[in-house]
DNA sequence: GTATTGATTTGGACTTTGTCTAATGTCTGG
DNA sequence: CCAGACATTAGACAAAGTCCAAATCAATAC
């Protein structure tokens, strides 16, 4: 964990450790207040502000994903590699898509002085009724 | 408008006739803030509860599109043809890409049980540094 | 007209997610 | 040890959205 922060030129500080490990010991999307609770298990030692700073500097730092697919929070997704997302409405489920099923093609005229910082898909899903 | 409102099964009211006019008589993404604001203008006539409860009527009757693109608020679209948007980060500015820009293909196997209500393709630029 | 009644609207309290700030704590090089 | 930079924190704050009970409205029935 140590050297992935490193090496991402984010120094290892004690809380930004627990709530890497929070993250990439499960390959799950995690929410804000998710990764709070799970980093204050065991005994509470990290700030709801440190957990939203931590998790602004990691997506800066390009060592996680931000995902916006839920109206309410932001998801922070651990793999950066390309992806897409599968998104049921009704229980609020993500799950990645793996990018071999679904391509996509073509690129719009970016507007003038712009970069482009990611493209996502994502196919929202409903329980059939 | 009333016209419209009607063939989506949407009793047309004063408040949902100002409201779609807001939504329909311009081509952007409005939010419902901006939507609040447009539609009292002149002079206050229809409250926040409503803008809200009309918003979520109108998407569920399938006559404006949710757009979930910028973490703090959602965007009104009331263009429900099939096509794309690019968010410039900086700005917060949304725009539409046709759908001849850009293909998506492929589908991945989806969880039982569950239809597709939509597939979102988002192209997110930033502001050359 | 007037009454009845279901649908709609409303103010305002409330919740949730996230931001901000000023104070405090920690670490490191000299 | 000290200075200074960096990191963490509590808690106040803000913004978006939800909820609810009360008031209003609109349409039909007499
Ligand atoms: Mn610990
Ligand atoms: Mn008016
Ligand atoms: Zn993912
Ligand atoms: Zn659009």
């Amino acid at each position: 964990m140590v050297g992935l922060l490193r090496s991402h030129d984010i120094n290892p500080t004690h809380q930004r450790i627990e709530i890497a490990y929070v993250l990439f010991s499960r390959q799950e999307h995690l929410s804000a207040d998710q990764v709070m609770a799970l980093v204050n298990t065991h005994h509470s030692e990290t700030s709801k502000a440190t957990v939203y700073n931590t998790l602004k500097l990691f997506v800066e730092k390009g060592l996680v994903r931000e995902l916006i697919v839920d109206p309410s929070k932001v998801f922070y997704d651990p793999n950066t590699h390309p992806h897409h997302h599968l998104y049921e409405i009704n229980t609020g489920k993500l799950s990645d898509i793996g990018a071999e099923y679904m391509q996509v093609s073509g690129l719009p005229p970016l507007p003038a002085g712009t970069v482009i910082e990611g493209i996502d898909l994502i196919v929202r899903v409903r329980r059939a009724s």
